[in-house]
DNA sequence: GCGGGCATGTAACTAGTTACATGATTTT
DNA sequence: AAAATCATGTAACTAGTTACATGCCCGC
């Protein structure tokens, strides 16, 4: 259950809306870390705001809630971040695809190495551009840290890299 | 739901019995790609040979079943793995950590950026190790592929970097 | 013959998704 | 005035986990 951890952390750095934090797990973090609807968030917040986690601090147009994380939030927060990692639940459909690799005649491991290597240097091309660009477009209220951007990054590289020396590997067998 | 598609990709490399199926998604997949306890795995077992996508080759000792994957389980594999990926689903609770650091205090974020870049050196270490004394270790029937050794390896060396890196960045602001 | 690992299963629970639903405000 | 987007929610379903349960075989 690292929902309320996620929403915790995110509401640290700022205080959001149910309506805001979904739209922050759609676009940066469900693409690395953790996925969440609007369905698992609102009925989240509302068990957090009971436990006193968080609390509203503000109600604006259309019914929106403002939360922020109350001091005991916080301390729950610090208290998961520096606690022994155990070993994480993890749950990576792209990465099970590259296991499975092994699997399939080397002509289709090809192809799909060929578009993992394609796509995955153009995202990565993409956010080295972005942060080039605007180098506190990741940062501050709007993002979630240069710590995660560039840590994207690095995982985007990696894969492509990886990507290269398999098909690199592939070909000369064959 | 992919679980299916990865007991199609293990039983394609090599036909296993649940329990074994079950060790593997303890040992390598879990900490990768996908993880499964034998609760998940049998009753999945059980589906798939209803629809056809795998098969009962033998039985052993102590009631053992083992499953080979059907030509029509190997067809919706390779569907599978050529179809274009979406935007798989991915929830992996250490790299949610890690975009949760930039919410704690410098001095806290540096404790858990020093465990991360310790812990994944060692399992880097560990793993470059292993390969060098036994190339085949894991690789053929046993393991899952030199492909998927190699990109667990180098994604316990970037995790490392980007942990070094960012240590740098913050011991520098400090 | 007994202890530990092999081997499979079921039931109750938890987490998250999909589909459905509603209404308010802003934009065109 | 209509369309788009903001903003929240509920209900039914699916996937996976935890706890419980059972029996068999091999080595000692």
């Amino acid at each position: 259950m690292s929902l309320p951890h996620a929403l915790l952390g995110l509401l640290a750095v700022q205080p959001r809306s149910g309506y805001e934090l979904t739209k922050v797990f759609e676009q940066d973090l469900g693409r690395y870390a953790w996925q969440a609807g609007h369905t698992s968030i609102y009925p989240e917040l509302n068990r957090m705001a009971e436990k006193g986690l968080v609390e509203v601090t503000s109600e604006g147009a259309r019914g929106s809630r403002t939360y922020a994380v109350t001091d005991e939030g916080r301390a729950e927060l610090r208290t998961w971040l520096l606690s022994p990692p155990s070993q994480g639940k993890v749950r990576n459909e792209q990465v099970l695809r590259m296991f499975m690799l092994s699997a399939l005649e080397p002509a289709d491991a090809l192809v799909v190495l060929r578009r993992i290597e394609e796509t995955t240097d153009r995202t990565a091309a993409e956010l080295r551009r972005v942060r080039e660009a605007e180098p506190d477009a990741l940062t501050g209220p709007e993002g979630f840290g240069q710590l995660a951007a560039e840590y994207g990054l690095r995982q985007y590289e990696a894969v492509r890299d990886w990507a290269a020396w398999a098909i690199e590997r592939l070909e000369r067998e064959a």
